[in-house]
RNA sequence: GUGGGAGUAGCUCAGUUGGUUAGAGCGUCUGGUUGUGGCCCAGAAGGCCGUGGGUUCAAGCCCCAUCUCUCACCCCA
């Protein structure tokens, strides 16, 4: 039996309704705080990844989706979006166009880990970036988007977590102070933080190894060695975030994988879900679009994993909406009227009813429970003496009562459905 | 890439120390008289017990391999 590819999966009537309606909800709030629509090709010239992301990353060392095609150019299937908006808007002279771009995104993203919750290979993320200005309230704006659709969703167990990494000078400097401290511990270290050692020393902040987090205890911090227009830049964030009711932490130990990030980090965290709590992420990214060969542009953006998202709400049992009933449902009486039966539904349907009919040729009980499935909020009966009347009968299924129609008076049955 | 757990009906799971025709609940389908659902009742369909080897008179159960799912590490949304 062929299956689906490992970490791939299909989404089902039951649950494609609840994305649908998430996505509505996005391009709601998306478009209350002006941003529009972007989409970009699935796949990218795999350079776009290893210059914006940086090679040193996990993700593009050993996790994308990449092939050569058949003219012999490395392609990669998206595994974040920020570096494709940035190819766009320097490919299109956004910058020109206007001089602020806040553009946003719904998408599938592509990466080979490991599956387990809330992790898999293709998933789906909806985000926005900002390229064009510097300032912080739209780091601050970029937090509060993504809070106020967790918070329309109906989720609770949140925690905003912010950070900032100053800009590069400030964080090489204390690059350094963090090697210069770590050095003597080198040797305690885990395996996993020997390397980040040299790799991205930042991160072993994040580990969860018990004796990486005592050395680190006592580390100097990132904070401590921001100069005053990064402290600046982030004391306006955190100003707007209070003003705005957005409840937060300062986590000094926040520090994000990919190497594009300056000045403000931040992330979302669940706490509804497994180990992979982070709903949404992002921050600012002022060097990326010159590293990618535009003129340089500041820029800001986040990304939430919408797998995650639901998988948080079903386990807070919020934003469980089902799908709207039927309206009607067609019950033939007598199946030389089938035709007919069908003509009355398409009138229905046309006049923007939601109908439907039994179309196995089954016992009326059979499409009575049919009915009763769909939760048919009415349901038709074709045929019998009453067609022989030039009638048809409706049934209102929650109160049990029925009303005789003519089966010229269909605006009558109409509006009575309506009611 | 590393480690733990699990694969039996569409779904959730039982299957005793290996021993005849493999079970339940839910779901599906059909009925419970002439044209009416939900509740209830009855019946039916549906499984090469993940796959391939092995041990044995005998394997869903034991052994090996493999695949898949799952959780965690790594990495990250």
């Amino acid at each position: 039996m062929i299956k689906a590819i490992t970490g791939t999966n299909d989404i089902l009537s039951e649950d494609s309704y609840k994305w649908r309606e998430l996505e509505k909800l996005v391009n709601k709030v998306m478009s209350l705080y002006n941003y529009k629509e972007i989409r970009t090709p699935i796949f990218e010239e795999t350079a776009l990844f290893s210059r914006g992301i940086g090679d040193a990353t996990d993700i593009v060392s050993k996790e994308m989706y990449s092939f050569i095609d058949r003219s012999g150019v490395s392609l990669t299937l998206k595994p974040e979006m920020t570096a494709s908006v940035a190819r766009a808007f320097i490919e299109h002279s956004l910058d020109k166009k206007q001089s602020l771009s806040k553009l946003y995104y719904i998408s599938p993203m592509f990466r080979q880990e490991r599956p387990q919750a809330g992790r898999f290979r293709q998933f789906h993320q909806f985000g926005a970036e900002a390229i064009g200005s510097q300032s912080p309230l739209l780091d601050a704006e970029m937090i509060i988007i993504a809070y106020d659709i967790f918070a329309k969703i109906g989720l609770t167990n949140l925690k905003v977590k912010i950070n900032s990494l100053g800009v590069t000078e400030s964080r090489e400097v204390y690059k350094d102070k963090l090697k210069e401290y770590l050095l003597p511990h080198f040797n305690n270290l885990s395996e996993d933080s020997k390397k980040r050692f040299d790799t991205n020393i930042l991160r072993i902040f994040d580990s969860k190894d018990d004796k990486d987090q005592s050395i680190m205890r006592d580390a100097p911090l990132l904070m401590d060695y921001l100069d005053n227009i990064s402290l600046e830049h982030f004391h306006i964030v955190k100003e707007v975030l209070e003003k705005s009711n957005v409840p937060y932490e300062v986590d000094p130990k926040l520090v994000r994988g990919l190497d594009y990030y300056c000045h403000t980090t931040f992330e979302i965290v669940s706490g509804s879900v497994g180990s992979q709590s982070a709903l949404c992420g992002g921050g600012r990214y002022d060097g990326l679009i010159e590293q990618l060969g535009g003129k340089p542009a500041p820029g800001v953006g986040f990304a939430a994993g919408i797998e995650r998202l639901l998988l948080a709400c079903k386990n807070e049992n919020v934003f469980d909406i089902k799908e709207d009933p039927l309206d009607v449902y067609i019950i033939l009486l007598d199946s030389e009227l089938k035709n007919k039966a069908f003509e009355a539904m398409l009138e229905l349907r046309r006049d923007g009813l939601k109908a439907d009919a039994d179309y196995l040729s089954r016992s009326i009980k059979a499409q009575m429970r049919e009915a009763n499935k769909y939760n048919s909020r009415f349901t038709l009966f074709v045929g019998g003496d009453e067609y022989k009347n030039g009638e048809y009968l409706l049934k209102d299924m929650s109160e049990g009562n029925q009303f005789l129609f003519k089966t010229s008076d269909m605006k009558g049955l109409i509006k009575k459905i309506r009611e």
